[in-house]
DNA sequence: TATTGTTATACTCTATAACTATA
DNA sequence: TATAGTTATAGAGTATAACAATA
């Protein structure tokens, strides 16, 4: 739903745009951006979930995390936690489950026992460049697909400018 | 955490910066919509749980819906359960929840008995008012303060653009 | 004494199935 | 037979506390 929405567990094609029921007018909410963003996220997440999470089996965090520890060496599990803001338990379960589909493997860091630094299986490596290359054309056949190359750059920096904008709430 | 988050049950006031650890490498993941929505709903969500969610005890979906239902007339839970996607069994809980707090009541049509409209209250329509002022400027006071007013709007247009991209996944 | 990661657990969110009552 | 709404419930997501091993 708007706000949310985990990987449906049917086929989320059949648009739900009933024949009848007059729709709402949403004219009050059109300039709260957690609201717009809300609603970007359901198509969004559909492309993802038609392009990537179905064929490949991986839900969004997944494809994060995936991506992340593909594109950097020595990655650790507290370093996941902080760059996807998922509390440590939650990734040691995540990691549990890619490493039993053996995606990728704990080593024990020798200079700091404690840490361990997750490695790709060469399985692992194979299924980050695939997902990597969809993911570099997906929203563009899709979604972005009525939006112009400007328009397209100016979306994402926009949206990096919002998140990564300095805290004070 | 990244893609999701519900309201926090402690403030998250005190941003999760650690000292050390170094951040990972994210450039793989920059061209990602879903990705880039996911990050910038992070601040949004902050933001929201400030200025609304917690002087007003308010959900970002409550919120929607009282905004809905504020801003159309004879509003019927069908009509809310596919203006925010929200499958009906859900928009009966929320309603409870709502109703419980004497926020609004529900009127059964005197045309069609299967359907109800909801009604605010007087506290429930103050609520509603109070929210709306509220949301025409907390954001610009906060996660929206370093971008000019034209890239604001080019903003919610891309997004809504985005959001209402005819659906062909 | 602090930090990395784990185990256990509780609570919330989201979705489906099956039901009631109206149409 | 179909629709609006409800009840009950299953399952995934999210967070905290308490612990082990290491620093």
């Amino acid at each position: 739903m708007i706000g949310r929405m985990r990987t449906p567990t049917t086929d989320p094609e059949k648009t739900d745009a009933d024949k009848s029921t007059p729709a709402l007018d949403e004219s009050r909410l059109q300039h709260v951006l957690g609201y717009l963003l809300a609603i970007a996220d359901v198509p969004s997440r559909k492309t993802f979930f038609k392009y990537i999470g179905k064929p490949l089996s991986l839900r969004p965090v997944e494809f994060s995390m995936l991506t992340l520890i593909a594109g950097n060496t020595d990655v650790t599990q507290k370093q996941l936690s902080q760059a996807l803001a998922i509390p440590a338990p939650n990734v040691t379960i995540m990691l549990d489950r890619l490493e039993q589909r053996e995606i990728l493997v704990r080593e024990r860091s020798e200079t700091d026992r404690r840490s361990q630094y997750i490695r790709l299986t060469p399985a692992g490596r194979t299924l980050a460049d695939k997902a990597h290359a969809i993911s570099l054309r997906m929203e563009e056949d899709s979604i972005l697909k009525h939006l112009s190359t400007g328009e397209r750059t100016m979306l994402r920096e926009l949206l990096y400018k919002v998140a990564r904008t300095p805290w004070k709430a």
